[in-house]
RNA sequence: GGGCCCGUAGCUCAGCGGUUAGAGCAGGGGACUCAUAAUCCCUUGGUCGUGUGUUCGAAUCACACCGGGCCUACCA
């Protein structure tokens, strides 16, 4: 592939801002982030645009049911996603909403051009209605008895027991899921697109374009293109959460029209932002000139919509058509589809707060081959992979050598290593390719062979016999280490589109950032390295039990509390993160006696108060048995209420030196818990039994 | 019913017309001790779903069948 500089527009489907994100969405972000990074790093201009999708029925039902508005439930949404897109790494160049003024401004863009061809037409649809909730009803918001087997409380779409299909109307005493009321058919009018007009261009551009897997195309041919296509009903009738056509009062826009209409506005905030052209990315460029590629990453399941709603508006609008459609499969877990009961519905934040998103990352890329066949998360083969693959061989490299270089750095010369740097720096070809056709499963397997050479090298050089041999070896030892060092940065540098945290964390030890695909070619000389920290912690089994069981917990809420006593301990595995204790490493050894001068108490809160001018304390008044009662500032602000403070038993170091604080003198030290891993404050509490003035021993 | 995909070592997969079919993990044996029980070497293990055909030659192409999955369909 010639080094070209390009400018690619990649997005990735929009989430609905229906649902959390998990594990199933994030095969697609993943994917699409590598891709992006990937781009970058080789200095390609990308640009990563997303958004959430606001629209629609479900929206507005779901609003109604919890009390508050579309706005504030979007908003909310907005932020989980977010927050999960961030703690997976998801780098957006811009992450817009299609419930935006660009966005609406767009629809009536192309609304306008729609009409302006002559493409939309008007027509009566007979459709179920809920007085009571006074919307109409969307299929599957319809229950009632099949009308040919008789089957009770089937959808309004099919049957689930003979699988008849019928419309809503068709269903025997037929009732709303969202009042119970009994639905009545009324008539409105819908706006549609004639989309057989645009027959010719479709068959055409879906077959040669070059943007369209030829399976797809050949489906698309087959199960649509071989007949008329049929109107597309591109409105829904008030009420409805959406835009309101401009010339079409009482009139919304359908969810699936202004959606993929948020890629265009999305861009259109990103260039407001960045100073960029609009036209510059979806202008259709004439002749020769070199135009943008528009890349789209979306599930199978929204096929349909991508390569053939979505070209058709652009077409009709004559705004430039993807270069790419690359559509990925759904996600299994350990071989099933995901299941709430069975706790493998997970949630991307049900997975952070177990285990590390690189990880996750990782083994999403080496199983992600382009194609359009699902994927499998197996949990064993999940854990075993990644710590065979980026514990044992990657980071094990650095682990291994980086202390040789402590007081000298790397060599001012980068010495013979029998080529190895120089094949590992050919592979980049491969690896690029291979990122470029999204086969990220095949750069996986081509990099991590290049790390089982650099081990055999550090294998077969023996640093730690050189280290033992005195100032003679000195040298070759320094020389060893630059060459596994450098071997190792050269994988991170590969590496890095898959695991930017990673990436960071290795230029920290040595080289600086990593900015450039080209720092692949050539290895450094004659730099310090920093001190090595243990890069990435090893998954253990029993985390990904821990991460299942709280999904299960999660999934089925349990109403009757555990009485005390009865709490599962045995039958749910335990399951603990390595991360604090990594954070923050052991402090030095202490004898019994050192221990002993700490005076530790239990006492009992007697008063919690706020400190209002203080940020972190809260007052504590405490009670050592007795009428001994002492007053503590503690650092607990924001993890806990005064009120609920009240009362409860803690333990604090009783014969600490009393210290006189800004806002008043404070009498021993309440302890708790903090560190890597979760952002709280945590007390202690004693077993029940235990009384106020007890020593800790 | 129609269409598509998949079926290669215990597991996940690569190979997709040409020498005795490969990798990682798991299993077995050994080495080493620098490293997060990591690493390195050796090794066990497959009639490439079944059958028929095309070909000098097939895991690789064709057809049929079996098994798994997905999509689509009230007929064609």
């Amino acid at each position: 592939m010639p080094n070209a500089h390009r400018r690619i527009l990649v997005t990735s489907a929009l989430p609905y801002a229906n649902g959390h994100i998990h594990l199933g969405h994030l095969v697609e972000y993943i994917q699409t982030d590598i891709f992006v990074r990937f781009q970058k790093l080789r200095g390609q201009t990308c640009i990563y645009l997303c958004a959430d999708d606001t629209h629609g029925t479900a929206i507005m039902i779901r609003a109604r049911a919890e009390g508050r508005s579309e706005q504030e439930l979007i908003a909310a949404m907005r932020e989980a996603h977010l927050s999960d897109f961030a703690g997976f790494q998801i780098a957006f160049d811009h992450y817009g909403s299609t419930d935006s003024p660009a966005n609406r401004r767009l629809c009536g863009e192309i609304w306008s051009a729609l009409r302006r061809k002559g493409l939309v037409t008007a027509r009566d649809v007979r459709q179920l209605f809920d007085p009571v909730a006074g919307v109409f009803l969307a299929d599957r918001f319809v229950r009632g008895t099949c009308p040919k087997c008789a089957a009770a409380d089937q959808y309004g779409d099919s049957c689930e027991q003979c699988g008849a299909t019928y419309g809503p109307a068709d269903l025997v005493a037929p009732k709303s899921t969202l009042s119970g009321a009994t639905p009545e058919v009324r008539s409105a009018e819908h706006l549609f697109v004639t989309i057989e007009k645009l027959h010719e261009f479709l068959a055409e551009w879906t077959r040669s374009s070059g943007a369209i897997d030829p399976r797809i195309a050949n489906y698309l041919a087959g199960h649509f293109l071989c007949e008329p296509l049929r109107d597309w009903d591109i409105s829904r009738p008030a009420p409805y959460f959406g835009f309101e056509i401009p010339d079409a009062p009482g009139h919304y826009w359908y969810v699936w029209f202004d959606a993929p209409i948020g890629y265009l506005a999305a861009t259109s905030e990103w260039c407001e932002r960045s100073g960029g052209a609009f036209e510059s990315w979806w202008q259709r460029t004439e002749g020769n000139e070199a135009a943008a590629e528009i890349h789209h990453f979306i599930g199978k399941d929204i096929t349909y919509f991508h390569t053939l709603f979505w070209p058709a508006m652009l077409e009709a609008a004559g705004l430039a058509l993807p270069t790419k459609v690359r559509i990925h499969g759904f996600l299994t877990v350990n071989g099933q589809k995901m299941s709430k009961s069975r706790g493998t519905f997970l949630l991307a934040r049900t997975y952070l707060e177990h285990l590390d998103p690189g990880m996750l990352r990782y083994y999403y890329a080496a199983k992600l081959s382009g194609g359009i066949d699902d994927i499998d998360l197996n949990l064993e083969e999940f854990t075993a992979k990644v710590n065979a693959d980026l514990v044992g061989k990657v980071v094990n490299l650095a682990s291994r050598t980086a202390r040789w270089l402590d007081g000298t750095g790397l060599s001012p010369r980068y010495p013979d290593d029998g080529g190895l740097f120089a094949a590992a720096a050919a592979d980049g070809t491969e690896i690029a390719a291979a990122y470029e056709d999204c086969d990220f499963a095949r750069a996986m397997r081509t990099i991590m062979l290049a790390a089982d050479r650099a081990n055999a090298y550090v294998d077969a050089e023996q640093p730690w016999k050189l280290a033992k041999a005195g100032p003679d070896a000195a040298g070759r030892l320094q020389d060893v280490a630059t060459v596994a060092i450098n071997l190792f940065r050269q994988l991170a540098v590969y590496l890095a589109p898959v695991l930017p945290r990673f990436a960071e964390q290795v230029g920290d030890l040595v080289g600086g950032p990593i900015r450039s695909w080209e720092e692949s070619q050539r290895p450094l000389e004659a730099l310090g390295i920093g001190r090595f920290t243990p890069l990435m912690q090893r998954v253990e089994a029993a985390q990904v039990e821990a991460m299942l069981a709280q999904s299960l917990a999660e999934a089925a809420p349990q109403t009757v509390p555990l009485s005390p006593g009865t709490a599962s301990m045995t039958t749910q595995p335990t399951a603990d993160s390595a991360e604090p204790l990594a954070a923050e490493p052991l402090a030095d050894t202490c004898t019994i006696d050192d221990f002993t001068k700490v005076d530790l108490r239990v006492a009992r809160i007697l008063a919690a108060e706020e400190v209002p001018e203080a940020k972190k304390l809260l007052k504590l008044t405490i009670s050592l048995g007795g009428d001994v009662t002492r007053t503590v500032f503690a650092g607990i602000k924001g993890f806990h209420e005064p009120s609920s403070l009240v009362g409860r038993l803690v333990v604090v170091v009783a014969n600490l030196a009393p210290r006189q604080m800004k806002f008043g003198l404070s009498e021993g030290m309440v302890v708790a818990a903090s560190g890597a891993g979760a952002g709280g404050v945590y007390l202690l509490s004693p077993d029940s039994g235990a009384l106020p003035g007890m020593r800790l021993r």
